[in-house]
DNA sequence: CGGCCTATTGACGCTACTCAACATGAGTGG
DNA sequence: CCACTCATGTTGAGTAGCGTCAATAGGCCG
């Protein structure tokens, strides 16, 4: 919205990218970034729907989005999909597959995005020069496992309203630490993704966000979102500490 | 069940015990074994329902389970439940905690349980000296992830009957791993917690699992579950390469 | 033996799914 | 430029699966 890339700023190195302090340690020295940076691989931006890695594949690199988003989904024999996450700017990839020495979850991007490859082989030789870099990823790990504890609370115990307002409230969080508005935004992906993560049907992400638009709590236009009251969308994903009654208010 | 531990071998060193091969890399020389063996505490048992750890505690150290079994949970603020894992011997707790400085999650004992505390600092000193330690716990940790991918499936498409098939046999090769059978073993969560867990009512645990003992799936009475025709479970689970028949037999 | 907790079974109702029709916008070719 | 198609999203009607409520049975412990 607000920045135009060119082709050649695409090549832009992780001290000039905004983002490099959600990829990388904080506190690096001026040589050890540099160090990290330097492994860092970046290919053509991917088109909308290209396969960033695809389940199955062997584990070569980790990935950082560094613009666009990507989604990573799981496939069964049957034929079924779940889509197991959405990542933006700033968020590393594919540590489901470190474990397994392949991919476990394929990564599809959502629109036009832009990658950065960091080669785990090379990383692993870094981790004995750049004390904590072992640590940080480490760290994202474990803050992953402790994000998919929330979506498992999401899928076994929340209702279809509560869940569609605690995805749009995660994606407003999220934008907002990078800089963009929590209250206004594009959601990169279709209906029919949001309705996979959730597990729901389409047709509930249609009726509850309409249903919320009468509310007033937000004003939704296909792919635009705006949320009119952050408060009411927090008691609505079950995030208010008074006991929830405002669905009840128009009862009796 | 088949052995008897007295109080003396819960003294038990890594070197004896059965399921270091789980909990520490394999690979290591002896030196390096003792190494990390030196660090491991443990403290007196924990009988059913007392606490290791709780949401919001500090985080010191990873936590093995050696005998026993651990539920760990997430609580909201309205009072809601959801279990995120169950443990059994051999696996380790506490990898949620590590990028929070906090634990994001409670852990409860099941029954009477051994755990093996493994300080965090301590073994950040040994990382530097044990090559293979810090990737061994990030393979423990990216397989954690994979699996919660899997159970982001089970929560978010699988049925009812589905889900505690495929929880029935997720069970049975962990259990089978450790040597015991993979068709006869004893729960040792109740029903309410299967269901938490699984996103169900604990009424439907009780009537999938009768519905599964009239089709002379399994026999069950209570905490023992014996499996009986094993492809068929796997077939109920969703895990089946051919198309899913069996449970319209009957059917017209 | 009595009380309590866990598990099972049945009746009923609600949430969210399925099926279907329709609306809207994007992309394409004449 | 408009007409056409296709993909995506919205809305309504009917329904199935699973949750809720309630009653009962069985095991465990004092």
């Amino acid at each position: 919205m607000s920045k135009v890339i060119n082709i050649k700023s695409v090549k832009l190195s992780c001290s000039q990218c905004s983002l490099s302090t959600l990829c990388l340690p904080r506190g690096l020295n001026p040589e050890e970034f540099e160090k990290v940076a330097s492994i860092v691989q970046r290919e053509r931006p991917l088109q909308r729907g290209e396969l960033l890695f695809e389940i199955g594949q062997p584990f070569k690199s980790l990935f950082a989005v560094q613009s666009g988003s990507i989604k990573t989904l799981l496939q069964t024999r049957n034929g079924e999909e779940q889509i197991v996450g959405f990542h933006m700017p700033g968020e590393l990839l594919g540590f489901d597959a470190l474990g397994h020495e392949e991919h476990t979850c394929s990564a599809i991007a959502l629109e036009t995005s832009s990658i950065c490859e960091l080669p785990y082989h090379k990383l692993n030789e870094l981790a004995h020069q750049v004390p904590g870099l072992s640590n940080h990823f480490m760290h994202l790990m474990s803050n992953e496992i402790a994000d998919e504890h929330g979506m498992m609370l999401m899928l076994g115990k929340k209702s279809a309203e509560e869940r569609i307002a605690s995805f749009l409230l995660s994606l407003s969080v999220r934008y907002s630490k990078r800089g963009f508005s929590p209250n206004q935004f594009n959601l990169t992906m279709s209906r029919h993704d949001i309705a996979n993560y959730l597990g729901l049907a389409v047709e509930t992400i249609s009726r509850c966000i309409s249903h919320m638009q009468d509310e007033g709590i937000l004003a939704a236009d296909r792919k635009y979102i705006n949320i009119l009251d952050m408060p009411r969308l927090r008691t609505v994903a079950g995030l208010a500490e008074r006991p929830c009654t405002m669905l009840e208010e128009k009862v009796e």
